[in-house]
DNA sequence: ACATTTTATGCAAGCGTATGCAAACATGAC
DNA sequence: GTCATGTTTGCATACGCTTGCATAAAATGT
């Protein structure tokens, strides 16, 4: 019993009176078997504590059921929910998932080659963006990548995000209607192409309305803190005041928040209105309470996963660009919509 | 170009006039190999896209270089920074992790079959404790298993915590210090060892005190919400009510000092304490400000990660249970601390 | 009963790499 | 030039499984 070598498929063989190939097949969902002899190799496998080894198997089949997860954006608010969402959905389909987890674009590639000497059937990638030459390296493998939180048809890879020009107009639209005029852009990360569409589309928007503008935009400013000190910069500046702040993270309007009531005596939302980005639990919370866009993850990772799946499966599919809707939730650190724009949400 | 088939060690040799054996040799650090063939052989290699398979490589070498990670606790505030430093740490140990995540008992023993048919080299397991029929498995296979974030030396397995016991008695003994005398103790999971140490340690504090008591206890109470609803209850019972309340979780914490400032008018820290755990970011915050508890997790993470390794490399290493020492953080929500008791912390 | 179809099994050749062993080669001492 | 020593290389086999093909066994039909 403490035997040191793993039983294989031979000794099952051989202990259920049977040749190796038909172990195999007793394994094998689907292969052709009769119940009896299945029984008594399942009898023979429970005995020598067999379980047959996936990569022999990888290695046979030329599959191995791996994918990659590449995950670059830990400090995500919904990091967690995704990676679990992102694992669960993936198994159910048979897959198991090998996470890594990168910082700098460079790393990134690096990881990607890892995925690829693995055998990973597909790649799924978080928050970062591959270079050309990985990505054509995984066409030649006819691996597929998938890109969630990232925009556009790039390089042989899908892309799951949200419409994030859309959400952008909304929030311009919403709080022009709400009598905000003087808007200020505070951003955490400023590559990220969503939030460089949200700009634009804001921009747009304030472009087509006489008394409206933009009238200050940050970026790098990341986290509650963060957002707690800028506000004081920004209220300092006293001919630039805007009247509504448009948050790149929830976390920094939550810090925004915290110096408006403290120590600046603003007033939410009659002075200043602060929309923040992502729903996360806090901004829900009853002492906070801040309007802010709900990201729909949920459905963006079935589709993310989903598509993967399809390129995997077909690998003469073509990589496909997906956009989900956000939406605006509006809670207390916005006037009341006026009823005549309610219907918009 | 568009060649179907993935290059492999012979394809490389051919090319570069070598056997494959030598091939495998140009990719096997430390192998005797001169410096002029290698060279002629990683140009051949550059030249088809090969890279070694991995798959094949565990096959032969017998060990997969994979680490089973079994997730269940997603809900926790830390949850993914636990996993980036879990996947970093054990990346810079050259293991790549396969994730894989659950929710019952049920399943964690299925997981972890599973991955045993993948051979990994080790498993780590959070906020879950296998069954003895697995963990036996793994004892036979050879395969070390270490459990972060559960206590004690079960099955063959090493584990990771906290020392609850020391965090416990140092919670009861403060708020003593502090003059608070009738304690309510909430929790998430009324199963989680580590809650279940902490309440006994208060408990035994509270017996040795003469006038000390624990006045409520009850669990299932998650979340901020959860929270925000229990305050009320536990207040309207008026002649139980506690001085202060040990949480298990800053999130419900958070909710409870909520319900205390919006509608029930009680002051805090003067009329009752609050203590959470975790010490989640928003705790930190100016507006909430909340006493609690910081746990090592980094130093638990590195530990864990390292004992895995440590039992990978030597199977013959009996397991061990390591305990860390958590801080309370005295913020707000209860009272300074008088001067003689500072030396404590 | 036999012929015919269907179903189960075994045989053997992969899958792509690692590695012990022996042969070949290079190096330096004499 | 020979020999001893150490370094490189190739050969062949193993790792544990899948699967096409051929054959044996069972099921079906007449």
């Amino acid at each position: 019993m403490t035997n040191r070598k793993r039983a294989n498929s031979l000794d099952v063989a051989a202990l259920a009176g049977v040749s190796q190939a038909t172990v195999s097949r007793a394994f094998t969902p689907g292969a052709s078997i009769s119940a009896k002899t299945k029984q008594k190799i399942e009898a023979a496998a429970t005995k020598l504590d067999y379980q047959p080894n996936i990569i022999a198997r990888s290695l046979s089949k030329r599959q191995s059921k791996l994918i990659g997860l590449l995950f670059t954006n830990w400090a995500h608010p919904k990091a967690a929910d995704l990676l679990k969402k992102i694992t669960e959905a993936l198994t159910d389909y048979g897959y198991k998932i090998i996470v890594q987890s990168t910082t700098s674009n460079h790393q990134t590639d690096d990881a990607l080659r890892d995925f690829l000497q693995y055998q990973v059937d597909g790649v799924m990638v978080f928050s970062a963006t591959p270079s050309s030459e990985v990505t054509t390296e995984y066409a030649r493998a006819r691996t597929p990548i998938v890109r969630l939180n990232r925009t556009g048809l790039a390089l042989n890879t899908s892309s799951v995000s949200i419409d994030a020009t859309a959400i952008g107009r909304h929030i311009a639209t919403s709080l022009l209607d709400q009598s905000y005029r003087r808007f200020a852009l505070i951003s955490t990360d400023p590559e990220s192409q969503i939030v460089i569409k949200i700009s634009k589309a804001v921009a747009s928007i304030t472009a087509e309305h006489p008394d409206a503008e933009i009238i200050c935009q940050r970026s790098g400013v990341d986290g509650y803190e963060a957002g707690f000190r800028e506000i004081s910069r920004i209220w300092g500046n006293q001919e630039a005041r805007p009247d509504a702040i448009i948050c790149s993270a929830d976390n920094t309007a939550l810090g925004i928040l915290a110096g408006c009531k403290q120590h600046l005596n603003i007033n939410v939302p009659d002075d200043l209105a602060v929309i923040g980005l992502g729903d996360i639990p806090p901004s829900g919370w009853k002492d906070h309470n801040l309007t802010t866009v709900k990201i729909p993850h949920d459905e963006m990772v079935s589709k993310a996963v989903e598509s993967l799946i399809a390129g995997i499966e077909d690998p003469s599919l073509e990589p496909l660009a997906f956009e989900f809707q956000a939406q605006l939730i509006l809670r207390g650190t916005t006037r009341p919509v006026p009823v005549s724009t309610e219907s918009l949400l």
